[in-house]
Order: structure tokens, then sequence, then C-alpha cells
DNA sequence: GATTCACACGCAAACGATTGCGGTAACGAT
DNA sequence: ATCGTTACCGCAATCGTTTGCGTGTGAATC
């Protein structure tokens, strides 16, 4: 009952020719004729024959396996990231293995190197938030191909595919200007935040091109950013003698606090105070009123940072590439700061 | 510049040993002494020793890898489903590999296939809704150990971990009873949906036991259950003559919608119309009022599996297990249906 | 007719870990 | 002195695929 495993072996024997001839068949090597390899392809595919993978890796070295590690695999955003990777890895015959850091660096690290023993031909990272220590991180590099992505750092040299944070930022907060905002708070994370500190200096850049004076007062920083510390911290603009009109939440669960707490205190939306989040959550259409939020084409930087380290592998020359890839974001404009 | 990998040939000849005693002493065999061991576990901590997974798989016929099959990540169910798995798997010394099927049967067998390919150790496996026919996936019972999680079906005799879908929804419907609802719609999938026919029986017996007559004008069926959907299937019932006091809608999303028109048409939730979804979902946070429904345990239900298959491939004997794992689910009583 | 050359293929080694079997030494028992 | 037992270890084969090198065949060239 045991299903008979096709070996090249078992091929070779059946067409009377060594195994060394028919693997070069299918692999299309100019040494063999055109005739041989027809009828060691046509006997594989009657034979249901499929290459031990084990012992292509044990040879070539390569498995055709790719690891990913992500902080938090239950956010929407990430699962996006994660289908983009695994469309064009199954395009490219590559298969995924993935691990979660849960912003842990030194579980981070470890997974790390179990992907490695692992023999992954290369890792796609999105680094825990925390990580100040890249030295592990760097190791790895020598061994195989590493790119970050979307949660990224400049003390790491190698390729990385985010999304133009500071330029999303700009657009958000310049388009809260747009529709007569004049004092505009932002809810940031703590400066150890690579991507906070980008959207940040975009909040920045939007006040200084406007003319706005930067307020100290309204710039508002937290170590976790979520949807009770949105509500805490619009608590805390409120108690403010001058009071925002608007508010630039840097992610939308915090955004969703501050429309909770605005609600529930019955300030208008967005007439008293407009709220714009970031990300483009299934959670940013639920909320009423509809947040304005920013769209991280998910989905396309996972195929590009695909792309990108199937290249990267295959490419012999060991330089260190050290490329950024912008992916370009898309402004949402919903009803949390519609033009009144 | 190359970092020279150790194998078990450099350990055995940097101690004079040959590699099968090598091999013995790593992996505690009784014919090693005590010292030789010590020695070789030494060594091979101090040159940083990986064993070559490839090399083990080869002989062994071992992955340590296990694959998974969903329909979509990007449900926030399924992530804590994954997040289980990932877990246990990490604890258990397993790698894992995610596809996703779209849905789409066609793919889901190729997934399949390739995974086997890939030589995974056993496959976890959330079949798509639509799996009528199941020959394709009976062929895989013969090769590795398969198990059904979340979205099983009887047809294929395997293990099968899920939640109890039915008593959860008796749960639900008794709740509505218990505050005084006695007109309580359903808004469910077409009878090809396993989950969804068993949530629908728990239903049917919430009302029996109940002594509330079943009417089939407010049992509505949707072929692709969504907010959307949620939406239209509310129009219909406030269109009937005798309106719905309760709707219990199978899924967040579609509950969701029905909350959204409920207060377009400022019917009060649940005074005039109480609302019961089910997942637990991270909108039914959000959504105002919040939305009593059935939490089920995903991470519990991903960890179960994986431990399961585990003790499959471990178990010699080739006897196709065939029990069903049911999860125990929790109500979540919020606003949506609370005692007026 | 001798030499060259391209073509098509086979031989055998190699990759790293595991394992059945055989071998050796030491020691005690007879 | 001989045999048996035990403890410990090595030899060599094995898994399936790839690849450098060698070989034989036939045709073309001088």
């Amino acid at each position: 009952m045991k299903k008979k495993i096709i070996t090249l072996k078992d091929l070779a024997k059946r067409l009377n020719i060594s195994p060394s001839t028919a693997s070069r068949a299918l692999n299309d090597h100019p040494d063999i004729s055109i005739e041989t390899k027809q009828k060691v392809k046509d006997l594989a595919r009657n034979l249901n024959y499929v290459p031990n993978l084990f012992a292509k890796g044990f040879r070539s070295h390569r498995s055709n396996i790719l690891g990913v590690i992500v902080p938090n695999i239950t956010h929407y955003f990430t699962t996006t990231l994660i289908r983009g990777i695994l469309e064009e890895a199954n395009l490219q015959g590559y298969k995924v293995i993935i691990s979660e850091s849960n912003n842990d660096v030194k579980k981070q690290t470890e997974m790390l190197n179990t992907m490695l023993q692992f023999g992954v031909d290369g890792v796609l990272m999105s680094i825990s938030k925390m990580t100040k220590d890249v030295d592990d991180i760097l190791k790895v590099l020598h061994t195989v191909p590493l790119i970050l992505f979307d949660k990224a750092s400049n003390k790491i040299p190698c390729t990385q595919v985010v999304i133009n944070e500071e330029e999303a930022a700009f657009n958000a907060v310049e388009h809260l200007i747009n529709i007569g905002k004049k004092r505009i708070a932002i809810i940031k994370e703590t400066e150890y935040s690579f991507t906070s500190e980008k959207r940040y200096h975009g909040y920045l850049r939007a006040l200084k091109e406007n003319n706005i004076p930067l307020d100290s007062k309204i710039v508002l920083s937290v170590e976790d950013i979520s949807m009770h510390q949105g509500k805490r911290m619009t608590n805390i603009l409120l108690s403010l003698k001058e009071k925002p009109d608007a508010i630039f939440a840097i992610t939308d669960s915090a955004a969703i606090g501050v429309i909770k707490t605005l609600k529930k205190l019955s300030i208008k939306i967005p007439e008293d105070i407009a709220v714009v989040g970031f990300s483009n959550s299934t959670n940013s259409q639920i909320i009423e009123p509809k947040l304005t939020t920013i769209d991280q084409p998910g989905q396309k930087i996972g195929s590009t940072a695909v792309k990108q380290i199937i290249e990267e592998i295959n490419s012999t020359n060991q330089i260190n590439v050290n490329k950024t890839i912008e992916i370009k974001t898309n402004l949402i404009i919903r009803d949390s700061s519609f033009k009144i």
C-alpha cells in the first residue's frame, strides 16, 4: 500500500541510461540530445517523478525556502505583507517559513539562527521596534542575503523595502492644513522607533512649509502605541488651554482611541477636531466617523521584497547591496477629516 | 572571509575518532562512553557545530517542517490560529511553512502537493469552504499525517480540531432568548459550508428547547458572507411584516453590517433589535454599540493541532486516527445584546 | 588512411549524517 | 590457558542528485 517514490535512478534504469544523463536531461544540459531529453521528461511526467528536495539541497546548498520574521502576525497590515510574500514566493518556486518575534529582540536573533539551521536561502525581516543592538543581525549578513521590510533600520547595511513614511505623513498633515486646520497635534512613538521618527519628520516639514509654528505641547510620545494610549493622549490634549483642532495619530489604533474619546465628550469630528490615522486597517472603516488614513500597499511591499531577495540570492557577487526601495502610499480621505 | 561550516567529520578528525562515533556521541547512543560523549559535545559547542538539516533529512526522511494551508490569512481569527501553531511548533523544534489557498480548491491541492515535495512531516489544513471533491486530499493521507482545523469536513477520515460550533451557536441564541427576545433571525451561509450548518443546528436546537417556533422567513442564507451581505439581509428583514427583535449573524463582519444598517435607520440596539456575531474579531469592539459575539480561542486550536500532529508523526502504527477534538468557546456579552 | 573534433553519454566521486555489522580490547569466569 | 561477555568504537554502505572527467562513436578534414 505504500506509495513507491520514483527517483532519478528509477528513471535511468527504465530507459537504460545513467542517472547522470537523466539528471542532465531534466536540467536541459547542452550535452544531451533532444530525443533523450524528451524521453526522460516524458517518463518523468508519466511516473509522476518529483525530485527529492533533500538530495537537491544536499548537493546544491539551496533549499528554495525563505525565512520571514515579523513582530506580530495578528496586525492586519502584517498579513497583507505576508500575503504578498507568499504569492510572489509561490510564483518563483519558493516556500516560506514564518516566525513571530513578538517584539522580543532575544527571540528575534534566536529565530534568525534556527532559520539558518534550517537552510533558508534568504531572510526577510521586519525588525522589532526595540532593536538597538544589531550585532547579531549583522552576523547573518555573512551567511545569507537579508532584506528588511516595513520596519527597517539604517544601522544594518542591506536592502530595505519600506514605504515613504516621511512623505506619507507630510501628505496627511498637509491635508489637514488644506481643510483649514491650524493647530495640529501628533501622537507618536518614542524616538527608538525608526518609522515613528520618519513620520514625525514629515509632520515637521508640513508645518514648516506652511509656516505653522511648532508647539511641543501638542507633540505627544508614548512607548507602546495603542487604542488605549490614543484615549489617554486625547484627554491630555483636551486639558490644554489651547486645544488642537486636529490630531494626527501615527497609528490607526491610536486614532480610533482618539475618535472614541472625542465622541464620548460630544466633540464634533471633523468640525471641532479632525483626526487622521495611519495604516488603513479594517477598523478604520468600521469606526464612525470613518477614519482618514494612509494606505500602505502591503502586498506590493511583500512581493517587492521577495523579488529583491531572490535576485540577491542568484547574484554571485557578494557585494552588500545597500539600497532602499520606497513604495508609494495613498492618503485615503474619509469622514474624520472631510472639508467642512 | 567565508564562514567555514563545521561538519561531523571535522569534529571527528579533530578528536581522532570516526564520524560515526561522533554522531552517536551527540545522539546519546549507549555504545559510547561518557567521556567521549563529553568531549564531542564540548567541541561541538565550541566550534559552533550545527547539524546539516539536509543531510539529516536526506537519510532520516524527516524535515521537522510542518505545512499549513489556510484559506485567507488576513482574517484576524486565522492569525490567532497561526500564532498558536507557530508557538507550539517552535517549542517542539518544528518550523512551519504557510500557504494561502484563497478558497480556491485547485490551488489548495496544488499547494498540498508542493508541500509534500518540500518534505513536510505533516500537514495542518483549514479547508476552503467550497471543497466538495476530497479525493485529492485523501491521497495525501497515505503519505503524511494530515489534520484539519477550524474549517473541517466529515468526509475526510483524519483528526479534526474544531470549536463546538453547535453549542456555541446554541448558547448565543439562548442568551438572546434569556434577555427576552422571541423572534430571532439568523444570517447564515449556504449549506455547502460545514461550519455554517453546524451553527444553524445550534440555532434550531435553542429555538426548540425554548418552544419557539421556527419561521423560515427569518432564516437567511447567503453565498459569501460579509459586511455588505449583512447590510442587505438586514434590509430584507426590516421589510417583513413581522420584524425580528434579534439578529444572529454567523459572522462578525455580517453582524457589523447589521448594526451599521440599524443605526442608519435609528433602530435602537439592543432595545428594538439585539445583535450577536461570531468570532470576537477586533472589529467587534470598535463598532458602537460593541458587539456581543463568540470568542474562539484560536491560539489554543492552533497549538492543539500541532501537538496532535506531532504525536501522529511519531506514532509508528499507521492507523488512521479519526477523532474530533472540540475546543470550548466563550460567549462575550457586550452592548449589542445587553439585558434591558 | 590518419588525424582531429564535436557530440552524446557513462563512470565515479562527492555532499553530510546515520546505522548495521564487524572488530578489538579488557576482564572475569571456568 | 581458553572461552564468553561486555563495553566501546570504526568500517563501509546508504540516501538521491549533481558534476568533472573520461570515453566511444561518427563525421569531417587533410
